[in-house]
DNA sequence: CCGGGGCAGTACGACAGTAT
DNA sequence: ATACTGTCGTACTGCCCCGG
Protein backbone atom coordinates (compact mmCIF):
# COMPACT_ATOMS: atom_id res chain seq x y z
CA UNK A 1 0.00 0.00 0.00
CA UNK A 2 1.76 3.77 -0.82
CA UNK A 3 1.05 6.83 0.84
CA UNK A 4 2.42 9.56 -1.72
CA UNK A 5 2.97 12.78 0.08
CA UNK A 6 5.22 15.56 -1.64
CA UNK A 7 8.04 15.71 0.13
CA UNK A 8 8.07 11.87 1.61
CA UNK A 9 7.02 8.12 -0.12
CA UNK A 10 5.56 5.75 2.29
CA UNK A 11 5.06 2.24 1.96
CA UNK A 12 3.14 -0.71 4.31
CA UNK A 13 4.22 -3.88 2.94
CA UNK A 14 1.24 -7.06 4.68
CA UNK A 15 2.49 -9.91 5.62
CA UNK A 16 0.75 -11.65 2.87
CA UNK A 17 3.43 -10.39 0.25
CA UNK A 18 5.80 -12.95 1.38
CA UNK A 19 9.12 -12.77 -0.73
CA UNK A 20 7.57 -10.38 -2.49
CA UNK A 21 8.04 -7.81 0.18
CA UNK A 22 12.00 -7.67 -1.90
CA UNK A 23 10.10 -5.75 -5.11
CA UNK A 24 9.02 -2.72 -2.50
CA UNK A 25 12.24 -1.16 -2.30
CA UNK A 26 12.85 -1.67 -6.23
CA UNK A 27 9.36 0.06 -6.95
CA UNK A 28 10.23 2.89 -4.34
CA UNK A 29 13.14 3.69 -5.43
CA UNK A 30 11.74 4.52 -8.84
CA UNK A 31 8.56 6.24 -7.91
CA UNK A 32 10.81 8.70 -4.83
CA UNK A 33 11.85 11.04 -7.08
CA UNK A 34 14.51 11.72 -4.56
CA UNK A 35 12.34 11.93 -1.70
CA UNK A 36 12.80 9.96 1.50
CA UNK A 37 11.07 6.96 1.67
CA UNK A 38 9.47 5.16 4.60
CA UNK A 39 9.22 1.66 4.35
CA UNK A 40 7.13 -0.54 6.91
CA UNK A 41 8.01 -4.28 5.77
CA UNK A 42 6.36 -7.62 7.22
CA UNK A 43 9.54 -8.56 10.04
CA UNK A 44 9.91 -11.72 8.25
CA UNK A 45 10.57 -10.20 5.21
CA UNK A 46 12.97 -7.52 5.92
CA UNK A 47 16.12 -8.28 5.83
CA UNK A 48 17.01 -7.96 2.19
CA UNK A 49 15.82 -4.75 2.27
CA UNK A 50 17.98 -3.66 5.34
CA UNK A 51 21.18 -5.78 3.80
CA UNK A 52 20.63 -3.62 0.51
CA UNK A 53 20.35 -0.03 2.24
CA UNK A 54 23.68 1.01 3.14
CA UNK A 55 24.95 0.39 -0.10
CA UNK A 56 22.27 3.20 -1.52
CA UNK A 57 22.63 6.69 -1.72
CA UNK A 58 18.76 7.27 -1.02
CA UNK A 59 17.51 8.51 2.27
CA UNK A 60 15.14 5.00 3.00
CA UNK A 61 14.38 4.59 6.95
CA UNK A 62 12.71 1.11 7.33
CA UNK A 63 10.37 -0.18 10.01
CA UNK A 64 9.14 -3.73 10.64
CA UNK A 65 5.49 -5.15 12.20
CA UNK A 66 4.68 -8.24 12.97
CA UNK A 67 1.42 -9.64 14.19
CA UNK A 68 -0.54 -6.31 13.27
CA UNK A 69 1.94 -4.31 15.95
CA UNK A 70 4.58 -1.78 15.19
CA UNK A 71 7.70 -3.41 16.24
CA UNK A 72 11.04 -1.27 17.45
CA UNK A 73 12.62 0.09 14.81
CA UNK A 74 15.70 -2.15 13.70
CA UNK A 75 18.90 -1.13 13.78
CA UNK A 76 20.07 0.44 10.16
CA UNK A 77 22.92 -1.71 8.81
CA UNK A 78 26.48 -0.59 8.29
CA UNK A 79 28.02 -1.40 5.07
CA UNK A 80 30.55 -3.64 7.40
CA UNK A 81 28.06 -5.18 9.42
CA UNK A 82 26.14 -5.85 5.74
CA UNK A 83 29.02 -7.48 4.63
CA UNK A 84 29.62 -9.68 7.18
CA UNK A 85 26.54 -11.06 7.07
CA UNK A 86 26.68 -11.89 2.95
CA UNK A 87 27.96 -15.34 3.84
CA UNK A 88 31.01 -17.31 2.53
CA UNK A 89 32.00 -19.02 0.03
CA UNK A 90 31.56 -22.43 -1.70
CA UNK A 91 34.19 -25.45 -1.21
CA UNK A 92 33.06 -27.81 -2.62
CA UNK A 93 34.30 -28.67 -6.18
CA UNK A 94 32.40 -29.97 -9.17
CA UNK A 95 31.58 -33.56 -9.38
CA UNK A 96 34.11 -35.93 -10.44
CA UNK A 97 33.20 -39.89 -11.23
CA UNK A 98 34.37 -43.27 -10.13
CA UNK A 99 38.09 -43.96 -10.82
CA UNK A 100 36.44 -47.02 -12.99
CA UNK A 101 33.97 -45.05 -14.11
CA UNK A 102 36.09 -42.74 -15.47
CA UNK A 103 37.62 -45.23 -17.80
CA UNK A 104 34.63 -46.41 -19.06
CA UNK A 105 32.81 -43.82 -20.46
CA UNK A 106 36.18 -41.65 -21.19
CA UNK A 107 35.26 -41.87 -25.27
CA UNK A 108 32.16 -40.38 -23.91
CA UNK A 109 33.26 -37.13 -21.49
CA UNK A 110 35.65 -36.18 -24.16
CA UNK A 111 33.52 -36.36 -27.17
CA UNK A 112 30.95 -34.54 -25.11
CA UNK A 113 34.10 -31.47 -23.97
CA UNK A 114 35.23 -31.31 -27.72
CA UNK A 115 31.59 -31.00 -29.16
CA UNK A 116 31.28 -27.68 -30.58
CA UNK A 117 27.30 -27.28 -29.58
CA UNK A 118 27.65 -28.53 -26.09
CA UNK A 119 28.82 -26.12 -22.98
CA UNK A 120 29.57 -27.43 -19.61
CA UNK A 121 27.24 -27.62 -17.10
CA UNK A 122 28.51 -29.69 -14.10
CA UNK A 123 26.96 -29.46 -10.85
CA UNK A 124 27.87 -30.66 -7.59
CA UNK A 125 26.45 -34.00 -7.97
CA UNK A 126 26.36 -34.50 -11.30
CA UNK A 127 28.61 -34.02 -14.61
CA UNK A 128 26.51 -32.25 -17.32
CA UNK A 129 26.53 -30.70 -20.87
CA UNK A 130 24.03 -28.22 -21.84
CA UNK A 131 23.24 -27.02 -25.49
CA UNK A 132 21.54 -23.54 -25.65
CA UNK A 133 20.72 -23.51 -22.03
CA UNK A 134 19.31 -26.97 -21.53
CA UNK A 135 21.27 -30.23 -20.74
CA UNK A 136 21.06 -33.14 -23.38
CA UNK A 137 23.54 -35.14 -21.54
CA UNK A 138 24.65 -36.00 -17.60
CA UNK A 139 26.90 -38.83 -16.24
CA UNK A 140 26.78 -39.81 -12.27
CA UNK A 141 28.12 -42.40 -10.51
CA UNK A 142 30.62 -43.26 -8.46
CA UNK A 143 30.73 -46.85 -8.79
CA UNK A 144 27.91 -47.71 -11.26
CA UNK A 145 27.26 -45.08 -14.24
CA UNK A 146 24.23 -43.64 -14.95
CA UNK A 147 24.27 -41.75 -18.32
CA UNK A 148 21.04 -39.11 -19.32
CA UNK A 149 20.89 -38.44 -22.76
CA UNK A 150 18.84 -36.00 -24.26
CA UNK A 151 16.67 -33.20 -23.04
CA UNK A 152 14.81 -34.73 -19.58
CA UNK A 153 12.03 -33.29 -20.17
CA UNK A 154 8.81 -34.33 -18.16
CA UNK A 155 6.81 -35.82 -20.45
CA UNK A 156 9.72 -37.02 -22.78
CA UNK A 157 12.15 -37.91 -20.37
CA UNK A 158 15.66 -39.17 -21.34
CA UNK A 159 17.13 -42.08 -21.82
CA UNK A 160 18.67 -43.60 -19.01
CA UNK A 161 21.72 -45.83 -19.44
CA UNK A 162 23.10 -47.54 -16.37
CA UNK A 163 26.38 -49.06 -16.85
CA UNK A 164 28.67 -51.04 -14.95
CA UNK A 165 31.48 -52.31 -17.46
CA UNK A 166 32.95 -50.26 -20.32
CA UNK A 167 30.43 -48.62 -22.60
CA UNK A 168 30.04 -50.63 -25.95
CA UNK A 169 30.34 -49.06 -29.12
CA UNK A 170 26.35 -49.77 -29.50
CA UNK A 171 25.44 -48.13 -26.48
CA UNK A 172 28.01 -45.13 -27.38
CA UNK A 173 26.78 -44.75 -30.72
CA UNK A 174 22.94 -44.84 -29.47
CA UNK A 175 24.02 -42.40 -26.86
CA UNK A 176 25.35 -39.94 -29.09
CA UNK A 177 22.22 -40.04 -31.20
CA UNK A 178 20.01 -39.53 -28.41
CA UNK A 179 22.17 -36.11 -28.05
CA UNK A 180 21.68 -35.19 -31.57
CA UNK A 181 18.66 -35.23 -31.14
CA UNK A 182 18.46 -33.19 -28.10
CA UNK A 183 20.44 -30.71 -29.79
CA UNK A 184 18.17 -30.41 -32.53
CA UNK A 185 15.51 -30.27 -29.72
CA UNK A 186 17.48 -27.26 -27.81
CA UNK A 187 18.36 -25.63 -31.30
CA UNK A 188 14.62 -25.45 -32.49
CA UNK A 189 13.56 -24.90 -28.74
CA UNK A 190 10.85 -27.34 -28.67
CA UNK A 191 10.43 -27.54 -24.59
CA UNK A 192 10.78 -24.15 -24.10
CA UNK A 193 13.02 -20.48 -24.96
CA UNK A 194 15.68 -20.67 -22.12
CA UNK A 195 16.75 -17.69 -23.66
CA UNK A 196 18.40 -16.50 -20.62
CA UNK A 197 20.47 -19.64 -20.24
CA UNK A 198 21.15 -19.67 -23.90
CA UNK A 199 22.74 -15.84 -23.85
CA UNK A 200 24.59 -17.03 -20.77
CA UNK A 201 25.82 -19.75 -22.99
CA UNK A 202 26.95 -17.12 -25.90
CA UNK A 203 28.71 -15.47 -23.17
CA UNK A 204 30.73 -18.30 -21.83
CA UNK A 205 31.94 -18.83 -25.04
CA UNK A 206 32.82 -15.74 -26.37
CA UNK A 207 34.21 -14.00 -22.76
CA UNK A 208 36.22 -11.20 -24.91
CA UNK A 209 33.31 -9.80 -26.14
CA UNK A 210 32.77 -8.77 -22.64
CA UNK A 211 35.97 -7.51 -22.43
CA UNK A 212 37.18 -10.29 -19.95
CA UNK A 213 40.07 -13.13 -19.73
CA UNK A 214 40.54 -16.04 -19.09
CA UNK A 215 40.45 -17.71 -16.53
CA UNK A 216 36.72 -17.15 -16.18
CA UNK A 217 34.71 -18.94 -13.84
CA UNK A 218 30.80 -20.05 -14.61
CA UNK A 219 27.89 -19.82 -12.14
CA UNK A 220 30.07 -18.92 -9.04
CA UNK A 221 28.28 -20.22 -6.00
CA UNK A 222 26.97 -17.19 -3.70
CA UNK A 223 24.57 -16.47 -1.38
CA UNK A 224 22.23 -13.55 -1.28
CA UNK A 225 20.14 -12.07 1.50
CA UNK A 226 16.37 -13.76 2.16
CA UNK A 227 13.46 -13.42 4.35
CA UNK A 228 12.38 -16.14 6.50
CA UNK A 229 12.29 -17.13 10.31
CA UNK A 230 15.48 -18.07 10.66
CA UNK A 231 19.46 -17.39 11.12
CA UNK A 232 21.38 -17.11 8.68
CA UNK A 233 18.80 -15.17 6.30
CA UNK A 234 20.70 -16.34 3.09
CA UNK A 235 19.59 -17.37 -0.17
CA UNK A 236 21.69 -19.57 -2.46
CA UNK A 237 22.60 -17.75 -5.76
CA UNK A 238 24.73 -17.96 -8.60
CA UNK A 239 27.09 -15.24 -10.09
CA UNK A 240 26.96 -15.68 -13.99
CA UNK A 241 30.27 -14.98 -15.07
CA UNK A 242 33.17 -13.91 -12.93
CA UNK A 243 36.30 -13.14 -15.07
CA UNK A 244 39.30 -10.74 -15.32
CA UNK A 245 39.43 -7.30 -17.28
CA UNK A 246 42.77 -6.17 -19.33
CA UNK A 247 43.74 -3.82 -16.21
CA UNK A 248 43.67 -6.92 -14.22
CA UNK A 249 41.02 -6.30 -11.61
CA UNK A 250 37.88 -9.06 -10.96
CA UNK A 251 34.43 -8.71 -12.61
CA UNK A 252 31.49 -9.95 -11.33
CA UNK A 253 28.81 -10.31 -14.18
CA UNK A 254 25.00 -9.75 -13.77
CA UNK A 255 23.09 -10.82 -16.62
CA UNK A 256 19.77 -10.53 -17.70
CA UNK A 257 17.08 -10.04 -20.91
CA UNK A 258 15.30 -6.78 -21.03
CA UNK A 259 14.36 -4.82 -18.20
CA UNK A 260 14.35 -6.30 -14.65
CA UNK A 261 12.72 -5.00 -11.87
CA UNK A 262 15.64 -6.77 -9.41
CA UNK A 263 18.37 -6.77 -11.78
CA UNK A 264 20.33 -3.92 -10.11
CA UNK A 265 19.95 -4.74 -6.66
CA UNK A 266 20.57 -8.41 -7.34
CA UNK A 267 23.69 -7.42 -8.79
CA UNK A 268 24.48 -5.29 -5.71
CA UNK A 269 23.79 -8.37 -3.49
CA UNK A 270 26.51 -10.14 -5.59
CA UNK A 271 29.22 -7.22 -5.71
CA UNK A 272 28.56 -7.10 -1.65
CA UNK A 273 28.98 -10.66 -1.35
CA UNK A 274 32.28 -11.06 -3.82
CA UNK A 275 33.89 -8.21 -1.54
CA UNK A 276 34.01 -9.52 1.68
CA UNK A 277 37.49 -9.84 1.99
CA UNK A 278 37.45 -13.76 2.91
CA UNK A 279 35.43 -14.09 -0.99
CA UNK A 280 37.58 -11.32 -2.28
CA UNK A 281 40.37 -13.56 -1.94
CA UNK A 282 39.05 -16.98 -3.00
CA UNK A 283 37.93 -15.24 -6.25
CA UNK A 284 41.42 -13.75 -6.92
CA UNK A 285 43.22 -17.08 -5.60
CA UNK A 286 40.70 -18.89 -8.52
CA UNK A 287 41.15 -16.01 -10.97
CA UNK A 288 45.09 -15.76 -10.30
CA UNK A 289 44.58 -12.09 -9.91
CA UNK A 290 46.74 -10.07 -7.86
CA UNK A 291 45.81 -9.22 -4.09
CA UNK A 292 45.03 -5.69 -4.39
CA UNK A 293 42.80 -6.61 -7.40
CA UNK A 294 39.69 -4.26 -7.02
CA UNK A 295 35.72 -5.86 -8.13
CA UNK A 296 34.00 -4.46 -10.92
CA UNK A 297 30.51 -4.92 -11.42
CA UNK A 298 29.13 -5.86 -15.00
CA UNK A 299 25.55 -5.84 -15.97
CA UNK A 300 25.35 -7.55 -19.26
CA UNK A 301 21.57 -7.26 -20.62
CA UNK A 302 20.55 -8.78 -23.58
CA UNK A 303 17.29 -8.15 -25.98
CA UNK A 304 14.34 -10.72 -26.70
CA UNK A 305 15.07 -12.81 -29.97
CA UNK A 306 18.81 -11.31 -29.95
CA UNK A 307 17.14 -7.58 -30.28
CA UNK A 308 18.23 -4.86 -28.84
CA UNK A 309 17.93 -4.53 -25.12
CA UNK A 310 15.18 -2.92 -23.44
CA UNK A 311 16.28 -1.14 -20.23
CA UNK A 312 13.70 0.40 -17.96
CA UNK A 313 13.11 3.27 -15.12
CA UNK A 314 14.10 0.30 -12.43
CA UNK A 315 17.36 -0.28 -13.85
CA UNK A 316 18.02 3.72 -14.40
CA UNK A 317 16.55 5.03 -11.00
CA UNK A 318 18.34 2.26 -9.28
CA UNK A 319 22.01 2.85 -10.43
CA UNK A 320 21.74 6.49 -9.31
CA UNK A 321 21.84 5.67 -6.19
CA UNK A 322 24.12 2.90 -6.01
CA UNK A 323 26.71 3.66 -3.74
CA UNK A 324 29.61 5.34 -5.11
CA UNK A 325 32.21 2.78 -4.51
CA UNK A 326 30.58 0.58 -6.27
CA UNK A 327 32.59 0.30 -9.56
CA UNK A 328 30.25 -0.46 -12.21
CA UNK A 329 29.42 -0.65 -15.68
CA UNK A 330 26.73 -1.86 -18.64
CA UNK A 331 27.21 -3.89 -21.31
CA UNK A 332 23.81 -4.10 -23.99
CA UNK A 333 24.28 -7.45 -25.74
CA UNK A 334 22.11 -8.43 -29.47
CA UNK A 335 22.40 -10.74 -32.01
CA UNK A 336 23.40 -13.44 -29.29
CA UNK A 337 21.44 -15.80 -30.29
CA UNK A 338 23.14 -16.65 -34.36
CA UNK A 339 26.12 -19.05 -34.73
CA UNK A 340 28.62 -15.48 -34.58
CA UNK A 341 29.72 -13.75 -31.48
CA UNK A 342 27.28 -11.56 -29.90
CA UNK A 343 27.32 -7.96 -30.70
CA UNK A 344 28.11 -6.18 -27.12
CA UNK A 345 27.70 -2.13 -26.64
CA UNK A 346 29.89 -1.60 -23.68
CA UNK A 347 28.88 1.74 -21.73
CA UNK A 348 31.90 3.75 -20.19
CA UNK A 349 32.22 2.71 -16.43
CA UNK A 350 29.46 4.68 -14.10
CA UNK A 351 27.46 5.47 -17.15
CA UNK A 352 23.26 4.98 -17.33
CA UNK A 353 21.78 3.84 -20.55
CA UNK A 354 19.81 6.40 -22.70
CA UNK A 355 16.21 6.33 -22.59
CA UNK A 356 15.21 4.98 -25.51
C1' DC B 1 30.18 -41.36 9.57
C1' DC B 2 29.95 -40.45 4.77
C1' DG B 3 28.14 -40.62 0.17
C1' DG B 4 24.28 -41.81 -2.76
C1' DG B 5 19.25 -42.18 -3.80
C1' DG B 6 14.70 -40.53 -3.38
C1' DC B 7 11.25 -37.12 -2.16
C1' DA B 8 9.32 -32.61 -1.28
C1' DG B 9 9.67 -27.81 -1.70
C1' DT B 10 11.29 -23.57 -4.21
C1' DA B 11 12.71 -20.13 -7.79
C1' DC B 12 11.98 -18.47 -11.97
C1' DG B 13 10.95 -18.06 -16.85
C1' DA B 14 7.53 -19.25 -20.55
C1' DC B 15 3.14 -18.96 -22.10
C1' DA B 16 -1.64 -17.96 -22.62
C1' DG B 17 -5.52 -15.30 -21.52
C1' DT B 18 -7.40 -10.83 -20.19
C1' DA B 19 -7.40 -5.89 -19.56
C1' DT B 20 -5.82 -1.22 -21.10
C1' DA C 1 0.34 -3.12 -29.45
C1' DT C 2 1.49 -3.36 -24.50
C1' DA C 3 0.88 -4.55 -19.55
C1' DC C 4 -0.67 -7.55 -16.13
C1' DT C 5 -2.04 -12.09 -14.04
C1' DG C 6 -2.29 -16.87 -13.24
C1' DT C 7 -0.74 -21.45 -14.43
C1' DC C 8 2.63 -24.64 -15.88
C1' DG C 9 7.20 -26.79 -16.39
C1' DT C 10 12.20 -27.05 -15.59
C1' DA C 11 16.01 -27.11 -12.78
C1' DC C 12 17.50 -26.88 -8.91
C1' DT C 13 18.01 -27.21 -3.44
C1' DG C 14 17.55 -29.27 1.13
C1' DC C 15 16.29 -33.02 3.89
C1' DC C 16 15.90 -37.65 5.21
C1' DC C 17 16.91 -42.38 4.90
C1' DC C 18 19.75 -46.13 3.79
C1' DG C 19 23.78 -49.08 3.30
C1' DG C 20 28.70 -49.72 3.20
Amino acid sequence: MWFERKDELLAVVGEQEGSATDTVLAHALSLAQGRPLRLVLPQQWAYPTRFRQPWLTADIGIWVHSRGKLLQQPPKLTKQESRDAAGECETSRPYRLGPHATQWVRELTEWATAHEDLVEAHRRNLRGWSCNGQRVLTIEGKQKVKIRAGIDAKDAPATLHEIDAPLTSTTFKAIQNEVAVGIGQAHGKEFGKFEEHHMQGQLRRYPNALLLEEPLLREVPAWRPAGGQTEPRRGRGFIDLAGIDGAGDIVVVETKLDSDEMLILQGLDYWVWATREDNATWLRDRLYASPTAATNLLFAIGGKDGKAPKIGKYERSHLEVLAPEIPWRIAKISQWNGANVPQVQMLPPSTPPQPD
